[in-house]
DNA sequence: CTGAAAGCGCTTACAG
DNA sequence: CTGAAAGCGCTTACAG
């Protein structure tokens, strides 16, 4: 039914070795008058070659696994345009795996990037404060089976990747925020189980220690949308004499969250920021169009995918992390009104 | 270095046939005690199949093509969650493409698709007026080699796909804002090379055209974010004396446009909906955070991505094109304001 | 139930 | 420069 390399050898009355050669980049080309008569065969019978085939036949199967809690958060869809933006053209193909935080999805991941020979393997997402031990264990497996790994976040020691300066930004957010004028803080924590959201969370409070300030309190929850809209929503029902007394300014672990709770804040009859200031953590893309616009840590998203793909293709073997650090951006949503 | 089957079969005493069969459910299994020393030699040896070696012997790779315009654009990244959820389980693995609307990088990855032998391809994201035959030869090649294609959005005659009203929904939503007092309409219509886009303006027309209306204007651009607020900027720098005639309400051709649009609105300090009422399309998920809410053309996105793979995973290979209907939803930002 | 052998479609030393 | 042959790591009729 479908073409294979032999067919096209035969009508070009060439044998299968030389008909690889140049349908596919050998150093040594057959004369350029074979190679016209191979290449015109292939076109003729629409052939195409079984990767498959050749990658068993290379060992080499031309794939990056790229694995993403959600890729429709924006956060790591964002990601996932700077990977594919930074392999293009180098002839790699990217399998993606969104895991919806799962981890039994993640590791499946990770066994069937291995069982694909995938190049190398993109892990973008925070690692749990506990119970990532059959994770890094899969990792490491394929570490050792020759493949490279790039973590965007928290890279193991050892591994190569993109290490966020989470507490070290979300600390500068607070002091300029604090030198804004805030005292009366709230912090949207989202799931303390994530080292990420536990490094914010440092941060936040390293950055209120050194003013002097703790917490008017801490409110974990889910690492979403929805999850920053309910908590905040129970917040605001609980809290209306701490809110009397005067503007708050939450605190989010990200900016999801932060939309979340702009949406329940508003929701409650109050406003952003005269009565409650409102500082995310990401930036991702569609923060900009927001009324009012929203302060935030800048993270460079989509380059960080970008960087993440050079660094696969790279030929550093050594472990080698690049810091990424965040800036704060103040706006709209964190005016301080006394 | 790697681990194969024969080691396996090897350690554990028995041959690469019983070996595979224990490993990889085969309708035949071995006895329990053979299999359970196949078991515990793969366990002990770390052994990972080798898709490729697998893909080869079973003519058949597992994998399912995904592409896509930009996987940081909203509306494909719920779409692409969608195909990932409705695959989970299935054992089919996706290999993404996000192609920048690059009609090259959409070509090569249909090729790509085709070597990978992927059993099918989702292909989402909207077909051009003209200049598309490549990529449809592409397509016809890629099935005529027995792979299964599903189209979102204009599904190709003869293909399995999700054909989304685009037309039908458009003219719905303008009936519903004329109903609602709104005579004074602009058109911020994008790439109109896009049959999405020609499918959404000829509805909007339609829709005018049946309350004996006609559009103010009609503005071509970019189908994203950036290019509704250029073309709103523009449009809103020369048309002073257009609005200080009283409110118009723009119709974005979708929700990306119509947030840059917003934010071009608001930067001219102009009010949403007060002076400028705005209408996007598709309902993208942070739509819901936005203040003030955004009225829109609601598709089901995640569920269209869930469909289609559903649709590639099921057994129809007749032609089988499913209606996908928009629901408008109206919001603050299109309240009449006579 | 189990194994020997052929085959999946390529690539690539190795000869010529 | 070109080809015959072995090999990549599995699966699966076909025998036994």
């Amino acid at each position: 039914m479908v073409v294979r390399l032999a067919d096209v050898a035969r009508e070009a009355g060439v044998s299968p070795a030389t008909a690889s050669r140049v349908l596919n980049g050998s150093s040594r080309s057959p004369a350029e008058a074979i190679a016209e008569k191979v290449r015109r065969a292939a076109e003729r019978l629409g052939y195409f070659p079984n990767a498959q085939a050749q990658a068993l036949a290379r060992s080499s199967a031309g794939l990056v696994g790229l694995i993403v809690h959600d890729i429709a958060d924006p956060y790591f869809s964002s990601i996932a345009h700077g990977v594919q933006h930074g392999l293009h053209g180098s002839g790699l193909r990217v399998m993606l795996s969104s895991t919806d935080r799962d981890g039994e999805t993640e590791m499946e991941a990770v066994r069937a990037f291995m069982s694909y020979r995938t190049e190398g393997i993109v892990l973008a997402g925070s690692r749990t404060v506990d119970g990532d031990e059959p994770l890094i264990a899969a990792v490491e497996t394929y570490r050792k089976n020759g493949g490279k790994v790039i973590m965007i976040g928290q890279p193991l020691p050892g591994t190569l990747g993109l290490s966020v300066d989470n507490r070290g930004s979300a600390t500068e957010l607070v002091r300029q925020l604090v030198e804004l004028g805030h005292r009366r803080f709230v912090i949207l924590a989202g799931d303390m189980n994530l080292v990420t959201v536990k490094d914010r969370h440092a941060g936040f409070i390293e950055g209120l220690d050194e003013a002097g300030l703790s917490a008017l309190a801490v409110l974990p929850g889910v690492f979403t949308r929805d999850g920053g809209l309910e908590v905040m929503t129970e917040y605001l029902d609980a809290s209306g004499a701490e809110i009397a007394q005067g503007q708050i300014c939450v605190l989010a672990a990200n900016d999801v969250m932060a939309l979340g709770a702009l949406t329940a804040v508003r929701r409650a009859g109050l406003r952003v920021p005269q009565d409650v200031a409102l500082a995310g953590f990401d930036d991702i893309a569609t923060l900009e169009d927001m009324i009012p616009s929203i302060t935030t840590v800048q993270l460079p998203l989509d380059s960080m995918g970008e960087q993440a793909a050079l660094m696969l293709l790279g030929a550093e073997d050594a472990a080698s992390v690049r810091v990424i650090d965040g800036t704060p951006v103040l706006r709209e949503s964190t005016t301080f009104c006394p």
